[in-house]
DNA sequence: TTTTTTATTGATCCGTCAATCAACAAAAAA
DNA sequence: TTTTTTGTTGATTGACGGATCAATAAAAAA
């Protein structure tokens, strides 16, 4: 039983994220949309904060994922940095829920060390990914500029999320990709 | 004594907001950082969204006020473009106050339509000042230029300011730089 | 001076919430 | 079957929070 009331628990973390838009959510909204009594979410995890960061591991661990996928499915180094681009940018990751529980995880990166601790792994891991793209193409340049475009990922990704208007997948993508070119010396 | 009030509320929500890292502020905790009861807070302004909406504002106020500064002491596009990045990641602007402030005014943006309105005044000022330094340079890519810079911005901000160890004016700045010469075709 | 407006607070209302606990049910082990 | 472990909840606790209000003090207007 553990493993699924985890689960459910972790899932429901995230819609009320989004519902809510703030960490402002209670145990008993999290455990009634998870079909359970707040008492149970107390003895699965043993306070609040712990579901928080439950839910925070597993939105990270579910846009790795996506991240992977999407670099399985293509070859060269241009290919995988435009997929790691979709995977980041994927509508999915424009939903409530995911903006909600992204913002609300920055908020939390602020007090708990465990919450920074993580957001910082995604990082690691996403420049990784971006550095192995950019040394073929830029060579020694490739660290300084996945700084910056690791960077310009999120600042993409915020205004997008934060716009008025529904947000446009497509578009961030092509905001970043001009700068890849651009970095690259290419010009239309 | 209203606008005293006022701004003495105003300051304290800022501190108290830095202090607690989230928007899990008590309107008690702000009164009292700021010298009065909470009952008198709640008599200049109405509730407390009210006093965190004005506390966005004094932020996006002084911001503002900041690049205006830096922006009437130089002259010429590349400079002025500069002038511009040190207002934004000036060390002021890493203080716990001012990135709890902002980062939490991400947060409201997403359920409060004034806060986002706010937001996307500060943006749209942003891009404009962005825009009159780009046009000389690039000329007609001057748009997407400023678009993406924009985002880059926020993101270097956002990145060095939830990076582990003291955030580093100097760097956010030289990073973004380096983004505007590479637009430019220039590579050192 | 009297009246009115402004400034201010302590007490209070009504509500919420995280966490705990005792108790019960059900399945597994003995 | 009896015992133990696991799963589950309703009720409770102790605390806090936003908003309101009556009451007081002080200043301004009349």
């Amino acid at each position: 039983m553990e493993p699924i009331r985890k689960a459910a628990l972790v899932k429901a973390t995230i819609v009320e994220l989004g519902r809510a838009g703030s960490l402002d959510v209670t145990v008993s909204q999290i455990a009634k949309r998870a079909g359970m009594s707040s008492a149970l979410a107390h003895h699965y995890f043993g306070s609040k904060e712990d579901i928080f960061l439950a839910a925070m591991r597993h939105i990270l661990s579910l846009y790795g994922a996506e991240v992977r996928g999407a670099l399985a499915a293509v070859d060269g180094p241009e290919a995988r940095l435009q997929a790691i681009l979709r995977a980041s940018f994927s509508p999915g990751n424009f939903r409530r829920e995911a903006v909600g529980a992204w913002l609300n995880f920055y908020v939390l990166a602020q007090t708990v060390p465990e919450a920074r601790r993580l957001l910082s792994v995604y990082q690691r891991r996403l420049r990784s990914n971006l550095l192995s793209c950019l040394r073929p193409l830029v060579g020694v340049r490739a660290d300084r500029a996945a700084d910056a475009l690791g960077a310009l990922i999120d600042g993409v990704y915020l205004r997008e999320a934060l716009k008025e208007g529904p947000p446009d997948s497509a578009a961030a993508v092509a905001t970043v990709m001009e700068f890849v070119a651009s970095e690259l010396g290419k010009r239309k």
